[in-house]
DNA sequence: TAAAATTTTTAGACAAGTCTAAAAATATTT
DNA sequence: AAATATTTTTAGACTTGTCTAAAAATTTTA
C-alpha cells in the first residue's frame, strides 16, 4: 500500500514513535496531546485515523504504539528532519538554535529522491547539529545511550554529545555558556539541595541547574 | 499588517499574478480555474477571500488583479520557487524536468531568512534552470521579452533562453531533441499548413510542431 | 435586441483537523 | 469497595478548501 500522509499525520506518528522510544511503554493520549500542543480529543480522533490505516496499534483507554509500518514512516520523517537540519547549519550557515522550526516544515516535502540526494550532498552525515543520530536510507537508526550530564559523578569528566531539548532558548543558553557538541566538561560538585552542578569548562567554572544538566547527553 | 497565508492562498496569488502579467488584463475566474486545476466556484470563494485581505482587486463578473501587496507576495513566492529550482538542479543534480513539483512544495516554507541564505549560497543566480528570471530580495524582477521561436523567420538564427512550459514531458522532449538553454537554433523553413518548423541544431535538422515552437523563448 | 450560450456566483454539502463540553472508563484515595 | 479524581472518548460544532447543481449575470449570435 502507498502511504500519502498529511503533515498532521506524519507529525503525530513522529510524536508517538519518539515518546514510545523514550518510555518503552504504550503512549497515552495526554502525553501525545502535550507533545503535539493540542487537546486530548483531537488526539483520540487522529489516533483512530492512524489506527484505521494500520500505522498505530491502539486499545481504547490504553494508549497507542506505532506498528512497523508506522515506525518506518516516523523514522523516515526523522531522517528527513535531521538531514535538513544539517543542510541548514552546514550549508546555509544557520546557527543550531534557528533550524528546528524550518526543518519541521522541510521534513514534509514529498519526493522520492530529494532526501537521498540531500544525504549524498551532505556526505552522509551520522548526526544532526544537535547530536541526534540520522537514520540511514533503510531506516536503520542508532539510539542514544541516554547518559545525561545530570548522572555524572563529581570529579568525573565527560564530552557533550547531544541535547535533549532543541529549543532556541536552551541552545542560546548553551552558546553563552560556551557549551557545544564535543566540548569537555568536568563535574566539580553537585549540590544536594537542588542538584545544581558546578562545572569546569576550558578552565572556566560555571554553575548550571538540574534543568540544564538533565538535557545534555554526554559520554565518558 | 503581517500576512501569514496558506499554501492555497499563495498558489492562487501566484496564478492570478502570472496570468495578469501574461495577458496584461483583468484575470477571469475560468482562467484561474484552468491554471489551478480546480472549479470556477472554488475560484470565486478564494478570490473573495483574497479580496477581503486586500491582496486582489475583484469586481463581480469582471475578473481579478493582484494589488501591490498581493503582487509582492506573489513575486516573493516566485523568487522562492525559482531559487529552490536552482538548488535542486545545480546543487542536488536533479534534471531540469524533475524539479517543478518539488519546488512547488518548497516555495511555501515559511522562514524570514531561508530564501535569502539560499540565494547567497547559490551566488545570487539571475535565472532558474528553465530560463525564468529570479526576482531579487526587493522583489525587482526582469520580465521576459516574450519572443517565441514560433515568431522567428525562416533563415534567421536565435538562441534558446527559456521554456514557457515546465512540464516534465516537454522538457524530456527537448532533452531528446538536443535543445537546452543557450543552444543556437537556425530556422530553415516554416510549413504554411500547420506552422511546423524545420530547425538546424548543431548541423542536425529536425522538425518541430507549432506546439513546441510557441513554448520556447529565444533571443536574436 | 431578443434568444441562446457562456461565465460567474450562490447555496448547500463534504472531508480534514481542530475545539469545547459532557459522558464513559479507569485510576486513586479513603 | 465505594467515593473521588483523572483520563479518555464521544458528540456536536467550527474553519479551510473543495465540490455539484442551480441561479444570476454577461456575452454572443441570429
Amino acid at each position: 500500500m502507498k502511504f500519502n500522509l498529511s503533515q498532521a499525520e506524519e507529525n503525530y506518528l513522529k510524536a508517538i514513535y519518539s515518546i514510545g522510544i523514550d518510555t518503552g511503554k504504550s503512549v497515552n493520549t495526554n502525553q501525545i496531546a502535550l507533545k503535539m500542543k493540542t487537546k486530548a480529543s483531537s488526539v483520540t480522533d487522529m489516533v483512530k485515523k492512524l489506527s484505521d490505516k494500520g500505522l498505530v496499534e491502539h486499545k481504547k483507554y490504553k494508549g497507542a504504539l506505532v506498528t512497523s509500518k508506522g515506525e518506518s514512516i516516523a523514522v523516515s520523517t526523522l531522517r528527513s528532519h535531521r538531514l535538513w537540519e544539517c543542510f541548514l547549519v552546514d550549508t546555509l550557515e544557520f546557527n543550531w538554535d534557528e533550524v528546528h522550526d524550518i526543518a519541521e516544515q522541510l521534513e514534509h516535502i514529498k519526493s522520492d529522491s530529494l532526501v537521498d540526494r540531500l544525504d549524498k550532498f551532505l556526505n552522509f552525515p551520522s548526526y544532526d547539529p544537535h547530536g541526534d543520530p540520522i537514520p540511514d536510507k533503510n531506516g536503520v537508526i542508532e539510539h542514544h545511550k541516554n547518559v545525561m550530564l545530570s548522572s555524572v559523578d563529581p570529579e568525573a569528566s565527560c564530552i557533550v554529545i547531544g541535547v535533549k531539548d532543541s529549543s532556541s532558548s536552551f541552545l542560546k543558553f548553551l552558546d553563552n555558556a560556551g557549551i557545544c557538541l564535543g566540548k569537555k566538561i568536568k563535574v566539580l560538585t553537585v549540590e544536594d539541595f537542588d542538584q545544581s552542578m558546578q562545572l569546569e569548562i576550558e578552565s572556566k567554572v560555571i554553575t548550571v541547574s538540574h534543568q540544564i544538566s538533565k538535557n545534555l547527553y554526554v559520554k565518558k
